[in-house]
DNA sequence: CGTTACCTTGAATCTCCTCAATACACGTGG
DNA sequence: CCACGTGTATTGAGGAGATTCAAGGTAACG
């Protein structure tokens, strides 16, 4: 089940004017690094939103760094139900899981238009072989994901529903951030309530509740799409933690 | 917050003899790799039952990988509620996250008394450089912590009482099966029904009565600390979903 | 201008929580 | 050997928080 590939793709950036790279809290490349990374590199491809660029179960030739958009990796259970497992922004990295497992064990879908930077799967073993800095930049990216969902499940676990959404908010917003992603104060996001409910395992009912208390207090806003975050420093009281991305070390 | 370091600590078994090599679904080392391993291991220790081995927030010096006992990886919040992350067994990988973050994210803390080998945090990067199949391994290792910790999100986040209660008891026994800690089918495990709580995100007195539940219908049997699966189809099927632990890699 | 996707709100219900009390196993010291 | 404390398990009762059901409302789009 191959990706869909847009045809009106735009012509890879090199990656040596990567937008990224210029990101703050981003590392620095050596020249030697950045020449690998070059070859490591397929294309890019353009996703378009609500499409799916993983399926759990399925295996993948590719791997992916995203470089616009939003993306959603979650699990669906057989009662029906849907996980969310995080959001990825630009930057992150996906497909990571199938390289190890030899098979998705969550799916990933573009919930914008997204734009993804395509790694060859098979040229990983010259990676770990020739490029120890990028090598551990892999276990670095695996090790954060799992501080991430470790995150959302003390907040599903251990929190009240307010909680949840005033954690789930505050993390959005700071990973749009930390991303470049915020219009001032600001983030458009194509992230409904529903996936809001379905990260933090409560109903849409509930969801939009806590919501609506939120937007009362004057915490958060939200509409067409749009969180503003009004209070942060009482909302981030009132999540209890939130997760210290401490110093972002990604793969392009 | 260095941990205890019992003194009368048996003398640590080369890597050669290593029981946990032995383990059927642990990967094969070549002698390049195990003389590797062999330098890297700076020794073993004994921790008493109850001790902690990694505090959150603090950074440690070492690495370890659990010879025998059971560990705990939880998060306090501050609300004071404790979510547990994961149980770790014979086999598993502990404070790749201090290594990666340079702090923990979460606290370590034996269950039973342990017996842990104790490997060197600086040589790391010279196993990052020399042996590409020990760096491969430390990747896997972090992604799949992060499947596990998913699917526990998973658990909690969209099943009922019953179902997650269902699903914990089969994720124990599966991890202690493949670690070979059995005796026939029933499993002695230091876990009390606080710790099945703190895990699934429920209050002890409804875990409690979950376990009943599950004990009248036949389906498990737990008393004094010892775990039987009485119909293990049947919980399966109640549980919904497995992590399905494919081919382990893990370190020694 | 009708369809679709998403948001909103009220009402009834139920799952799960807290409180409270008791029971049981185990280890310690008198 | 028994009394006592501690940690764990158990059970009932009442209540809070979250769910489901149901019915709109609003914005976007062809």
């Amino acid at each position: 089940m191959p990706p869909h590939y847009d045809s009106k793709a735009a012509v890879a950036t090199p990656c040596v004017s990567c937008p990224i790279r210029r990101l703050k809290g981003f590392r620095e490349f050596s020249a030697e690094e950045l020449k690998f990374v070059e070859s490591f590199k397929i294309g890019e491809m353009t996703v378009k939103a609500g499409s799916h660029i993983f399926h759990e179960g399925h295996d993948s030739a590719h791997l992916y760094t995203v470089l616009n958009g939003w993306v959603l990796r979650y699990k669906l259970l057989e009662s029906g139900r849907r996980q969310v497992l995080n959001f990825a922004v630009r930057g992150d990295f996906l497909g990571l899981q199938g390289l190890i497992f030899d098979k998705m064990v969550h799916s990933v879908q573009a919930l914008s238009d997204a734009r993804l930077c395509i790694f060859s799967r098979e040229r990983v073993w010259e990676l770990y072989r020739e490029q120890t800095g990028l090598a551990f930049d892999l276990t670095w990216i695996a090790s954060r994901e799992e501080s991430m969902v470790a995150d959302h499940l003390a907040a599903v676990g251990q929190q009240p529903a307010l909680e949840r959404i005033a954690y789930i908010f505050l993390y959005i917003f700071n990973r749009a951030r930390r991303a470049g992603m915020l219009q001032g104060r600001k983030l458009h996001v194509p992230i409904t309530q529903e996936h809001i409910a379905d990260t933090m395992g409560l109903s849409i009912v509930h969801t939009n509740k806590s919501i609506r208390t939120l937007r009362d207090r004057k915490l958060v806003d939200w509409s067409r799409s749009t969180l503003t975050l009004v209070d942060e420093e009482k909302l981030t009281e009132l999540a209890g933690f939130t997760t210290s991305d401490t110093r972002p070390r990604p793969f392009i």
